[in-house]
DNA sequence: TTCGCTGGCGCAAACGTTTGTTCCCTCCTA
DNA sequence: TAGGAGGGAACAAACGTTTGCGCCAGCGAA
């Protein structure tokens, strides 16, 4: 039953009822006699207004799009339903989308989100600004919210890590432990965050006096084969690195998977620093020292980032950006020398 | 820019346009040259046929809803990644919501899916049934599918797995590797599937000759701090259990937790077999054996039953179910005694 | 020339809301 | 008693599609 066979059934213009059910009843004056009558009926015959029909009217649907990397990544799945329940509590819901680690999908499903009448949408991008992202951005009217890895060139509020300052607490807690050669297995080379946060351990490293190639770095993306060959290439050269960070939540598994399989042990053989905090890290042998990101936090701010546009749309491209810090989070898979 | 606007700037009907973009040009016996023109201008001008209007029409909007208990279950979220793929295909939108383990979330969220005029709805339910949950389902019209944990007393096809037997594997491996003691954590106490593991248990023991207090029982939910007074439980009694079997994917993590806290040692102190494959399992120390369910293929079955429903709505309630088969996942963490 | 047929396309209704405007009625005041 | 004020609710347009039906032109046949 829709609100036009109520109003029918109560003898009350469609209108009466839709003021009442969208909880416009003193706006227009409805009496409180009209108000409780439509209410109980529609109670009673389970009548709700129908999202479609007022979406079309108002010229959006009261739903917001979620696009994320990799659904399967606690960290991005955490987001997600912090960020749904924020939603939920306006009365929006939230359509998620995954693209994989993969810019083609990724450009695929934003076209199609940005078409489909949301109200916002929340992009955590897979991390490379290619040419149609950054057109079919600009060119849409949506107000977009960036969360995690940036897009340079694109102008929207932001969510982010304080990346730079990351990758140097990283570098600085390695080298305070005595270690001297250093290994980063990233995740796609053209991601920004990644950058920055190797950007923030090389600077640590000049600080210190270091020479260049006391670093190496590996890494072509994010799957589980592509890390498993950046760890692959890591660990078994000649001149293995004392210590690595892996830049990315997926990169530890590839990282200790290689190191099982060429019998190394964790930290006698090299110490391990790992981006992301995730619920096996203190269950590992031995318990991982991770740099942990506020998950939460920044979930929340995104959602109050979008939720500020949504209610006061004139205020477009008026919004701050947040960077949020990370925290180092000591176990034991850093040796001591 | 529209449809309408399209058609008049071409100087053709609305209606001929929406038939050129929605594929029905043939149908109607559109001149291959009007085709043309307007798919040029469609492409040129970024004109979509919006999916609100559409939808408004057509008495659908082209997107199903997905309702999982925790999308932060590796276990969840590898299976909405598959059934959102093979959605995509068909172009219709997934809507995904976490009802984050919680009975009452999940009857807001469903009943919320269920006003929104989606085509279609899978369902992986927390698992408990209740009245307002059971007459949700069935006074709505929406298709449904039901994945993972079944609801017994609501008829619809549904995706699961032959949990009785996955139990009974699971028991016989420990008893053939000469374990006496078994204890089970499990999620929820009224989650269908985790009784029917446990069935499958007890069934084992029975066959063999063991006594039914040769079985231990604990766990009140999935949640971690749940899962953690479950190990708790079952590992601090002074006659511990020679063999543990997680039954849910979340609640190995609470056992290790415990046993890690208790200073106990795997397998020595104890074996441990866990339900659900994770990316993590063969990287724990000891590499876990498990139980592992094909989720892609759960996931891919569970699309394919709506899909039949979407494209011809008369066989709802004619659909099969389909029953998948775990396997046993070999690795260290059981003891050969 | 008239008729029927067919290819090609336009007309207009319908989907279910929301919301600016109008209308009616009652009550109060002058 | 007339005029005004204001509360309460109905009217109707608009949102952007889809689709059954009807119209028109052209062509072949009678």
């Amino acid at each position: 039953m829709n609100i036009s066979e109520l109003a029918q059934h109560l003898g009350v213009a469609v209108s009466t009822v839709s003021r009442v059910l969208s909880g416009n009843a003193e706006k227009y004056r409805i009496s409180e006699q009209t108000v409780r009558r439509v209410q109980e009926a529609a109670e009673k015959f389970q009548v709700v207004p129908d999202p479609l029909g007022a979406g079309l009217r108002r010229g959006k649907l009261g739903m917001i799009g979620l696009l994320v990397p990799d659904i399967t990544n606690p960290f991005f799945s955490t987001m997600a339903r912090a960020i749904e329940l924020r939603f939920r509590e306006t009365g929006i819901a939230v359509q998620l989308c995954d693209s994989a680690e993969d810019t083609d999908t990724e450009l695929l499903l934003l076209t199609k989100l940005l078409s489909r009448r949301l109200d916002g949408l929340i992009l955590a991008p897979v991390g490379k600004v290619s040419d149609g992202l950054k057109k079919a951005i600009s060119d849409s009217s949506m107000p977009i919210v960036l969360l995690d890895r940036l897009l340079p060139g694109i102008d929207a509020p932001s969510v982010s890590l304080d990346n730079r300052k990351a990758g140097a607490l990283a570098a600085a807690h390695l080298l305070d432990a005595g270690h001297r050669r250093l290994g980063c297995l990233r995740g796609d080379p053209g991601a920004v965050s990644d950058r920055e946060r190797i950007e923030g351990v090389q600077e640590v490293l000049r600080e210190r006096g270091f020479e260049s190639d006391d670093l190496v770095i590996a890494g072509e993306g994010y799957t589980r084969e592509e890390s498993l060959a950046g760890a692959e290439k890591l660990l078994s050269a000649s001149d293995r690195p004392d210590a690595i960070i892996s830049l990315s939540g997926q990169g530890v598994l590839g990282v200790l998977e290689v190191s099982r399989r060429l019998g190394l042990s964790i930290p006698s053989d090299f110490s391990l620093l790992a981006f992301d905090e995730q619920p096996w890290s203190a269950l590992m042998q031995p318990p991982l020292t991770t740099i942990a990101q506020p998950i939460e936090a920044m979930a929340e701010k995104a959602a109050a980032l979008l939720n500020v546009t949504l209610k006061d749309p004139k205020s477009v491209g008026q919004q701050e950006s947040a960077v949020f810090e990370a925290s180092l989070c000591e176990r034991e898979s850093v040796a001591k020398k």
